[in-house]
DNA sequence: CGTTTTTGACCTGCGC
DNA sequence: GCGCAGGTCAAAAACG
């Protein structure tokens, strides 16, 4: 069906590995991948999206498994913008923390970033894909179901959970408050377009000055490897900005 | 009607 | 070599 054609061929498509040994001792093979933290906590309700930078694009959910060591499933993803876009994510709940999601991202989009594609038509939004779509969103209805699911799993609402060995990869992560349905972000290829722009400004404001610059090295890294970087601010925008922003030059 | 979600089966990689 | 666990595919159902 896809024009991926081989089934089993991630590790195929990204020759770029990224930190043999923790991923040596995960399983499986060891593509680049991007592993994002977002804490759904008490915030759900006021902050009603995204975390994910990444959410401009659309996902369409190819599978589900439950995981060995945590009590909630994880969901699979893979972008649905293009037909021949490899990018995939995973979704699940930290085993530590319920309140904690873990979105690892793999392989990189090898089309333009929607949003900046409308945008460009629009001849609007020279920006990047940070703030922009919202006009097309409508608003959040999912909230409600999310926090369901949310509040139920996390009556505690943690105040501040730390990344500690929250996943497995780590290459990276960094906390949010925003929400993302545990394991039925259908939302995200409805609403999830509009995101970013409350909370992520925060970040933007500062952040923005490091990423317009920062940015491309970071993506650039991105590709390349993962940076050993030791400011967490970097690593915060990083993870913002570049998750799926990689530009990936098809070359 | 087209697209996405759901769910079970199958495949692959790793550890023992 | 076997078993376990993770990741993906594919058919059917659901949804807009």
């Amino acid at each position: 069906m896809d024009n991926n054609a081989s089934p089993q061929l991630e590790s195929g498509e990204t020759s770029l590995e990224v930190k043999p040994e923790s991923q040596a001792s995960r399983k499986r093979k060891m593509i680049q991948k991007r592993v994002v933290s977002v804490r759904i906590g008490e915030n759900v309700s006021k902050v009603k999206n995204e975390g994910l930078p990444s959410d401009v694009w659309s996902w369409r959910k190819y599978g589900q498994k439950p995981i060995k060591g945590s009590p909630y499933p994880r969901g699979y993803y893979r972008c649905s913008t293009s037909k021949g876009c490899s990018a995939k994510k995973q979704v699940e709940r930290s085993s530590t923390d319920s309140s904690m999601l873990i979105i690892t991202y793999t392989s990189t989009h090898n089309h333009p970033d929607p949003a900046a594609v409308s945008a460009t038509s629009s001849a609007q939004q020279p920006k990047e894909s940070e703030t922009k779509t919202i006009q097309d969103l409508p608003v959040i209805s999912n909230e409600e179901d999310l926090l369901e699911h949310a509040e139920q799993e996390m009556n505690h609402t943690n105040s501040i959970v730390t990344n500690d060995k929250v996943t497995n990869e780590e290459n990276f992560h960094y906390l949010q408050t925003p929400m993302e349905d545990p394991f039925k972000l259908n939302m995200e290829k409805h609403h999830m377009d509009l995101v970013l722009e409350e909370k992520p400004l925060c970040y933007a404001t500062q952040l923005k000055s490091l990423s317009e610059s920062k940015l491309e090295e970071l993506d650039y890294f991105d590709e390349l490897e993962e940076l050993p970087m030791s400011s967490s601010v970097f690593q915060f925008t990083r993870s913002i900005f570049s998750d799926e922003r990689i530009p990936v030059a098809p070359s």
